[in-house]
DNA sequence: AGCACGCCGACT
DNA sequence: GTCGGCGTGCTC
């Protein structure tokens, strides 16, 4: 008998294993990574499995049998099957949890035959009768065009009938007749299709640019795995760059990935390469539906696609022969998934880039710790690209000090500074960013005399404010020190403390109030609800619809405004104090996109920073465009605090309803696994902190509690914390999820 | 995750 | 006496 060892899909962790099945002689092409049907559970539920082995066996004593097989063209490929493993490996999730990342969702739900499109396409039963029925005496003119279209064409397809004019009613006669023969034959729903190919311009390159290209080209044509990192000042026209290595690629029959941190915030990035890969291109992102996302996929397994672009699901596109994947912005958040299985596309690219022996690339401003790191070892190539293109000038950027505004009576949240910037705005013809962090309403705690930011002793993080029935207090949320709230500030002694922070919403008031003629349009989450709404917000402001374009991190992104010259942070203290080891990096690379929109064109652009702490030198260096010496700075301080990347860090996070019963499962959670690195790991370096509140403490009437520790990730380690939710018992209503590296914390 | 088995409170 | 609450444990 065969027997196949499959791993279902849907499965919790403490359950992921290989089940064996008895495979009938009829489900003839089963292989490694095939997808197929299985009676699962007591109740014999069907669910989508994988196929992880395959073996001859006489004893199939109480083996349940596989219901079906999808076509070998659904399967996962051997390296999308390594790549599962390689998921769940690194992110502890179940393997049918990393299928379900790397296949589209058509593929798991009601099988792939009922979500393929199909479209009819006719054919004369006797091409040689067609002349003798034009001569007959037809009376219908429909019919005379099919037959004339068929005479010159060897098929019809629905859309071409429909532009001549015919009804698929008069086709299905015309097949009655018997003059025409129809099958159905696959279609694809590309929402891009659009796109006409044009004429493929050759790029020109500044001389900086050139250097990078050919350094980006050498590691390329080693044919190895190999990572670069291309660390390009805004406006130094990376993108040009990596155009023309695209180009290399593609001429080579070899495909390109190039990710972007978020679709919708790229539209004309998006025209750029449609226009210029045509028909070979395929975008994928979260708003497509099922059926174009399973199209897509299904384009670029059947060799049809040279060029992926999407955001970081686009990592997983089954492509061939993959030459090249490119990360753009690399440092942004989105690149690491919220949601189970929770991986970063960034160690993705390098995993296939690797099996691939192809080039990975990660591209940005303002790189994330992490890779310049890496960058500066040797991991990474390092490729700079230093010069903005054009000689442009970057855009002044100008400090401005909040806490004399305040003694100066100045309570709104625009400075007399700006307030004058923003005067002479309309009679130049000119626009304005301006740039609120929403994520204000934290409830940091300051000094409004001398700026005092009240930070944890052990951590260098903001402490929060926490107000309970027990009473008021500030908590460390990444080591959970707590101290009671303070009367006066420890620096200068002033009784004013108070709370930083004010939203967009109020923003827009002061300025309507302060300046009825200016118009200013508002974009944060609350008014861009649709992807088209924020789409044609931009389109209006590009065409000077309004005067001020007000908003939250969704302003800063990418866009070329060409007649934006001032860009202004209304309170760059709000990231910077975030309560997360990463504000620093955040901040500084926040504060550099939004000085780089400002003077783009052949204006001279001009930025003005808002803040509390104008001697900080996060700030300071922002606004001097100087990430080399922020990094240096920073790394000393994560090497000195110990945090990533000298380290790694483990989040334990539970939730529950009811709170004691949570609170109890979290003391017993604290001692088996303390028990647990004494038994399997105690020689590893390790520091547990918690169980404490986690950041947001309630919501949905949930309570949720975490531990963070600090470790080397490791084969070892990770089978510490595979172990810890395998074997946990979640009971008493605690739900237990462990996430390696989260982005925040 | 689903589903069944099992062991205690309010009903005919 | 039994219907049903959801705590506990298993899934080839």
């Amino acid at each position: 008998m065969r027997v196949a060892g499959v791993y279902p899909v849907g499965v919790p962790y403490c359950a992921d294993r290989r089940y064996d099945y008895i495979l009938c002689d009829s489900l003839a092409s089963v292989r490694r990574g095939s997808l197929v049907t299985v009676p699962f559970g007591r109740g014999n539920r069907r669910y989508p499995a994988v196929v992880a082995s395959l073996c001859e066996r006489e004893d199939t004593e109480g083996l349940k049998a596989v219901l079906s097989v999808e076509e070998d063209r659904f399967s996962l490929t051997e390296e999308l099957f390594s790549l599962a493993l390689f998921l769940r490996e690194h992110t502890l999730c179940p393997f049918g949890d990393a299928v379900r990342a790397i296949l589209p969702p058509a593929l798991l739900s009601g099988g792939a035959a009922s979500h393929i499109r199909t479209l009819p396409r006719y054919r004369p039963a006797d091409a040689g009768a067609i002349p003798a029925l034009l001569a007959s005496s037809l009376r219908s003119r429909a019919y005379r065009q099919v037959l004339e279209y068929l005479s010159e064409h060897p098929s019809l397809g629905g859309r071409e009938a429909a532009s001549l004019g015919v009804s698929p009613a008069q086709l299905s006669a015309m097949v009655k007749h018997g003059w025409l023969t129809v099958e159905r034959e696959e279609e694809f729903r590309n929402p891009y299709a659009g796109y006409r190919e044009g004429v493929k311009e050759a790029i020109a390159l500044s001389r900086a640019q050139q250097e990078a290209y050919a350094a980006l080209l050498r590691l390329y044509r080693r044919h190895t795995a190999s990572a670069a990192l291309l660390f390009g000042v805004t406006g130094s026209g990376k993108t040009r760059v990596m155009m023309k290595l695209m180009d290399e690629v593609i001429a080579a029959k070899r495909q390109v990935i190039l990710m972007v941190p978020e679709i919708a915030l790229t539209p004309q990035t998006v025209g750029i390469f449609c226009r210029r890969y045509g028909e070979r291109v395929a975008v994928i992102h979260s708003s497509l539906s099922d059926g174009e996302r399973f199209d897509a996929w299904r384009r670029c397994r059947e060799g049809l696609v040279d060029l992926v672009i999407g955001t970081r699901s686009a990592v997983f596109a089954p492509l061939p022969d993959i030459g090249l994947i490119l990360l753009d912005e690399e440092h942004e958040h989105t690149y690491k998934s919220d949601a189970d299985p929770k991986y970063h596309a960034r160690d993705v690219a390098a995993h296939r880039a690797a099996y691939h022996r192809a080039l990975v690339i990660f591209a940005s401003a303002t790189p994330s710790l992490e890779s310049f790191y890496k960058a500066e070892k040797g991991i990474y190539t390092l490729v700079p690209l230093r010069e903005r293109f054009g000689g442009k000038r970057l855009p002044d950027a100008e400090i401005v000090d909040m806490r004399s505004e305040l003694r100066a009576g100045n309570t709104s949240p625009i400075s007399a500074r700006l307030a004058e910037e923003l005067s002479c705005l309309p009679e130049a013809g000119e626009q304005a960013i301006l740039f609120l962090n929403r994520r204000g309403y934290h409830a940091v705690l300051h000094c409004r005399n001398c700026g005092h930011i009240f930070e944890c002793p052990n951590c260098s993080v903001s402490m929060t404010h926490h107000s309970e029935a027990r009473g008021e207090y500030l908590l460390c949320h990444t080591c959970g020190h707590r101290e009671p709230l303070p009367g006066k500030c420890p620096e200068c002694g002033a009784a004013s403390i108070s709370f930083l922070g004010a939203g967009t919403q109020r923003a827009e008031g002061e300025l309507s109030t302060r300046f009825p003629t200016l118009r200013v349009m508002r974009m944060d989450a609350d008014t861009t609800s649709t992807k088209a709404s924020y789409e044609s917000m931009l389109e209006a402001f590009r065409a000077g619809e309004a005067d001020v374009l007000l908003g939250t991190q969704m302003v800063t992104k990418g866009h070329d405004f060409p007649r934006v010259t001032l860009s202004g942070v209304l309170l760059a203290d709000i990231s910077l104090h975030l309560p997360d080891f990463r504000a620093a990096e955040r901040t500084f690379s926040l504060l550099t996109q939004v000085i780089g929109r400002a003077g783009r064109a052949d204006r001279a652009g001009h930025a003005v920073i808002q803040t509390y702490t104008p001697e900080n030198d996060i700030i300071r260096l922002a606004c001097l465009q100087d990430y080399e010496t922020f990094y240096r700075r920073e790394i000393a301080l994560r090497r000195e605090l110990l945090f990533p990347p000298f380290c790694d860090i483990v989040q334990i996070s539970q939730s529950g309803m009811q709170e004691e019963k949570l609170r109890a499962a979290s003391r017993e959670l604290a001692s088996f696994l303390e028990a647990c690195v004494r038994q399997d790991c105690p020689k590893e370096p390790m520091v547990i902190y918690g169980p404490f509140e986690a950041r947001i403490y309630r919501s949905e009437g949930k309570y949720r509690l975490r531990m963070i520790i600090k470790c080397k990730l490791n084969r070892t380690t990770r089978a510490l914390f595979s172990r810890i939710l395998r074997e946990f018992p979640q009971k008493g209503g605690a739900v237990l999820s462990v996430d390696l590296n989260p982005t925040d914390l």
